[in-house]
DNA sequence: CGGCATCTTGAGTTGGGTCAATGGTCGTGG
DNA sequence: CCACGACCATTGACCCAACTCAAGATGCCG
């Protein structure tokens, strides 16, 4: 009975953003890509520019919250430790793409956030956009528009955590991955993965050695070929297929 | 009073007063729990209140955002519909809470809100909440954190659904019941659960029989007292250790 | 070249899914 | 008030996807 609405819906994301008809999972960890408009204002009001190397942390859980944070270059990931010591992976962030929304709740950042290769990132100064004259009245509606966004991308995730086997989690982050880059000018169907085996798997609610089998699955499917982080798409249609079987 | 005439009067009180227009009709839309400034300010701009019954739909895919709704009184579930038919609950909203997030980014509701008992909810106008007069300032900036508290639960549900095994996964889920049972002024101790065994599995990302087992331990080891839908918390500090033990 | 981290692969185990049968509860109508 | 039927919950037997443990393989960098 709603089924056929949800077909609308999908079509209507898929018409919105010229990519596939049927790919909600798609907008998984996929932060909204903000209009070129919201960019170049965005570059006026950013205020600080930091240069962080890979490996470092940007910032961690408890640190006082100051805004969010654009990705200018490079490649941050957010996590998430745990009292026993094990720590979770909750997003991975590429240029072009906000982060920091686990601090607005508290005012103090929960999770933790590190950088996987060198990265420049610039503060978006939360607090002041909402004091700031009219003339970014638009840049406060997308401040909206980004935590809607975030909310739209974690119900994915939710999704895909409560209902995906492990092989439609890696389809469904290969083809996520595919889209963010074509969207900034890269080939969609020659990623070069930034993160380990293991941040995969984290991200995924998998282990590594799942992950790892599951390449190698792929692979001699014909479906991928895998050389370490170099990941060609070979059959994209069969990929998205394997993505949407979501029967667990 | 037999439940149809009941029913009846509900009908008649939601459609006589279904557009509330001043302070008045506040007192009846006014969630039980005024304890906050928010909702106290949240009256004066609550326009519109539905009574829904049992099972029925709220808004389902498709339909156009107007707006955060709150749970005067009732249960209601907001579920996925996947194009394979199977569907996925994404959350339980109990009185005094906020649910639509679902509708904000696409400016249309993704998912599907259905009730899981009779229900009274009043709608908080999102778009004309933004073209207020500095009056509801405050409500403006309680809309960030609204949204930044949905953010934040949904991390939590992630990190439940990626890194925590079935018996954790149900511990969690009561002993967050139990808190916003105890919050609303009920006992923290004693649950009465709206939602069958099928939900709060799909919720969980587990099967109903899986749920069912779990409730069967729980009570053989002394930690609840099971009864259907009554669940009687006996070790509560149990729970949490069970609940924190994130191993999978 | 050697040391280290990452990745792959195999073998065995297990948590939770599937299938199937039974039992309990509740609302409705005779 | 009881009987019926619909729905919900429980339990057992079996199975499989993904986990754990373990051993190599591969690439990277000093």
């Amino acid at each position: 009975m709603d089924a056929k609405a949800l077909h609308r819906v999908k079509a209507d994301i898929s018409n919105n953003k010229s990519v596939c008809s049927n790919c909600r999972q798609l907008e998984v960890c996929m932060p909204t890509n903000p209009s070129s408009d919201f960019l170049k204002n965005l570059d006026e009001i950013v205020s600080i520019r930091r240069h962080i190397e890979s490996g470092d942390t940007f910032y961690h859980a408890g640190t006082s919250f100051q805004g969010l944070y654009a990705v200018k270059s490079g490649f941050i990931k957010i996590l998430n430790h745990h009292p026993d010591g094990r720590l979770q992976i909750n997003g991975f962030y590429m240029m072009g793409e906000i982060f920091g929304f686990d601090g607005i709740a508290m005012h103090e950042h929960v999770f933790t956030a590190v950088a996987i290769e060198d990265s420049e990132i610039c503060l978006i100064p939360f607090h002041s956009i909402g004091q700031m004259g009219q003339e970014v009245e638009r840049l406060k509606h997308h401040l909206y528009t980004l935590m809607s966004g975030e909310i739209s991308r974690n119900y994915t995730m939710m999704m895909l955590l409560g209902s995906m086997k492990a092989e439609a989690r890696l389809a469904t982050f290969l083809l996520n991955l595919s889209k963010r880059y074509q969207m900034r000018g890269y080939s969609p169907m020659d990623l070069i993965l930034r993160m380990t085996r293991e941040e995969i798997g984290s991200f995924l609610g998998i282990k590594i050695e799942t992950v790892s089998r599951i390449f190698s699955k792929f692979q001699a499917q014909g479906l991928l070929k895998v050389h370490l982080k170099n990941i060609e798409i070979l059959d994209m249609q069969l990929l998205k297929t394997i993505s949407n079987q979501h029967t667990r």
